[in-house]
DNA sequence: CTGAAAGCGCTTACAG
DNA sequence: CTGAAAGCGCTTACAG
């Protein structure tokens, strides 16, 4: 006997805590939900039988009948301080709640409709999709099969809720900042979107347009320049040495992202006559705050946006159906990396 | 009419499939395995309702059958670098199964064992515990309910598979790279953990005694000396701080992690006389290669470790009930943080 | 208060 | 090749 005892990897069920404390599955089912109509005695006993059984009820089975109690969150980048702080303010916005939340990671340049639909196959009660590549059409349709929130995309819909910074005044103001010091030759990093998505209201492209369109306003069309790479360090570096090695040599740099920020200050440190580069950046990471990094760049309250998109998703769940539509103000925060051209 | 169509948020059934495509949901459900015995023309029309539809089939539903072919991850702090090298290595070995992966975030300092719980209640196939908080015992039953595998606590089990850094070695090539340069008074930064947890094998307590033992086996007892923070950058700063304004005055310092050295680093930079000061950390995370920063530190391959660890969940998930212990070498990487003592 | 029964949306033997 | 029926583990009316 006991061969196959550890073998099988059986799942307690509610057959077995029935059985246990001589009840009805029904009384087990009440006692865990708390539902009216059980005495005390047997409600003593059920729990006695759950705790020494170690007894948890499939949320599958549960989810047959109705919710998950699940969140989903769909993220692109893991090392993302934005998104790690959005992640921090979603769950204090769910904490009080019976809803858990599970992420699942896009790949990082790829579409997100797989992890999008991996999470719908699963269930989930509601979505967070967190600056989504995905078409806004399939995006509206999404929302019409599950509660669903988008963050990032500057995209309305009448199926699902948005909640964006306001990248526009985010750009403005680090423009503002940068012209003050004195900068005309100002250039920009941004993010090159795979060919295959054509959604034209993502942030970078928001910001690449405002700091077109105030360099434009200023004069300054001539010094317009754009090194395209991706919002992550190692491309940025690449490609802003490529730039670099090509003859470009602006006074300031505005990155569309502290990442790429990170990367342009590594290449530019390859070049003696680029130490009184100016670099700028979007997020205000964590690494920004370092003493030997500190990076001037934009707040946008990752924390606030993240806990308000979990106020919404709630919202949603509990069957709200009008659509809504947030933009949240961002911060400058001035450190040392930017100061008054030295040429 | 109509006028509750997008209320609801009713789900596409197998049964809506069979109806629409005039067969049997057995049928239905055959096709969209790619069972046996189902006829070409058959095959067609239920596809083409399958996409006209846009019907995909509940995990849940599927999974009180047999299978989620879900893989639930646990961790516990978004932002580590370490962690997201793990987590690119077990996509690696997972990308070519029909599982997908799904994460839950512990609290950072909490018990792991509520995000453990939540995986299990949705029936994941098997888990992945990255340096979980939670106690050996607790850990040992959850293993004999469901296929699972622990990376990062030195913790061996008979009913889950473990795989951990050299730590110990990582230590010593880090102490010995510090010894060779000439520093003698050489202090180190640990993780503190909560008082609930007993666990003795989590890596910072490894680390920790590691270098405990170098420096004693040097002779250098009465250099040796702590600092208690948190592997985070934030609390490291505080404490680092208030060592040094307590009179600490190492001429290197070795913190067991990146993002500890980061923390150190800033506050160093607040004291004149430290402008001498070798930092080292553990875990060569991106920023630790920025040039401002260019941290040396000991790389864990983690990208490697979540790679083995991916491919030992899914031996387990088909059945394998011996133990694995693994244990991966690390590797030195000197950058200009560490340079000999100046004083 | 308590429990028998139906049902959620799938898959799996099993007949035909 | 095709489908009727049972069953997975829960919850939910509904009787008693």
């Amino acid at each position: 006997m006991a061969v196959d005892e550890s073998q099988e990897h059986r799942r307690t069920t509610i057959e077995d805590v029935a059985t246990h404390a001589q009840v009805s599955r029904a009384a087990v089912s009440k006692v865990l939900r708390n539902a009216y109509g059980v005495s005390d005695e047997m409600r003593l006993r059920v729990n006695a039988s759950i705790d020494e059984l170690r007894y948890r009820p499939r949320i599958s089975a549960r989810g047959m009948r109705g919710r998950t109690f699940t969140i989903g969150v769909v993220i692109n980048d893991i090392t993302n301080n934005f998104i790690a702080d959005v992640l921090l303010g979603l769950s204090s916005a769910v904490a009080d709640t019976p809803f858990q939340t599970i992420v699942a990671i896009a790949e990082r340049s790829g579409p997100a409709a797989p992890a999008i639909e991996s999470l719908y196959d699963r269930q989930v009660d509601g979505i967070l999709a967190i600056s989504p590549l995905a078409d806004a059409e399939w995006l509206d349709d999404m929302g019409r099969r599950v509660p669903m929130v988008q963050l990032g995309v500057h995209l309305s819909s009448t199926t699902f809720d948005t909640i964006v910074g306001d990248d526009s005044q985010g750009v403005e103001v680090m423009m503002r900042h940068l012209m003050g010091l004195g900068h005309r030759r100002i250039a920009h990093i941004t993010h090159l979107d795979p060919a295959w998505i054509s959604l034209p209201d993502r942030p970078h492209i928001i910001r690449q347009n405002e700091y077109r369109r105030i360099m434009r306003e200023a004069g300054l069309d001539d010094e317009i320049s754009i090194i395209t790479a991706r919002f992550e360090e190692n491309t940025s570096y690449i490609e802003s040495r490529r730039a670099f090695e090509a003859g470009l040599r602006p006074t300031a740099i505005f990155a569309g992202n502290d990442d790429a920020a990170f990367g342009a200050m590594r290449a530019a440190a390859e070049f003696d006559d680029l130490a009184g580069l100016s670099i700028s950046g979007y997020d205000d990471s964590h690494m920004a705050a370092n003493p030997r990094i500190s990076l001037t760049t934009v707040n946008q309250h990752g924390h606030e946006m993240g806990r308000r998109a979990g106020a919404l998703l709630l919202e949603r769940i509990e069957g709200r159906r009008e659509s809504r539509y947030i933009e949240m103000p961002t911060t400058l925060v001035v450190r040392s990396s930017t100061f008054p051209p030295t040429t």
